[in-house]
DNA sequence: GCCAACGTTGGC
DNA sequence: GCCAACGTTGGC
């Protein structure tokens, strides 16, 4: 089951807002560059994420689950690019700020550190046991 | 607010 | 099809 990275301005779309939203979730829309969007596209139904918070947070502060595999994004004018439905699952504990990310050597080839402005990024296995546990965070269940 | 890194655009 | 110029993003 892969894993995924969400991020987003907390000024634009916040976590708190994701979490709004409850469980019909919302679309993850705007994306308009290639890698990420070949990312949504690998995107299964049931596939978790995490959601990081740029610029002023600087920390991935929850995790948040596909409910809609790709589709087109309708406020694309070019009509390339589509999205994804996501909802938030729950909020981490203790959030996980970019400095503790990049202080780990076991996170040293995130993405999220080597190539801080994809939008959407893929997370491995190995990546998303380390951060949920410096989130304080019991081990998940992964189906 | 600055600037480095990256993606995109457009002239040739 | 190359590459310089430009705009945007995001960490600091």
């Amino acid at each position: 089951m892969a894993c995924w990275l969400f991020k987003s301005e907390p000024s634009t779309w916040s976590f708190q807002q994701q979490l709004d939203a409850g469980e019909k979730g919302t679309f993850w829309n705007g994306v308009r560059n290639h890698l990420a969007k070949k990312h949504m596209m690998a995107m299964k139904v049931g596939e978790k994420g995490f959601f990081y918070h740029s610029n002023e947070d600087k920390a991935i502060v929850g995790v948040v689950e596909v409910i809609k595999p790709y589709y087109p994004d309708h406020t694309d004018e070019s009509g390339k690019f589509g999205m994804v439905d996501i909802r938030a699952v729950k909020p981490l504990q203790n959030k996980v700020p970019l400095a503790r990310i990049k202080a780990e050597p076991r996170l040293s080839e995130m993405v999220l550190v080597n190539n801080s402005r994809l939008s959407v990024q893929p997370v491995s296995d190995a990546e998303w046991r380390v951060v949920l546990e410096l989130a304080g965070e019991a081990e998940q269940d992964h189906n």
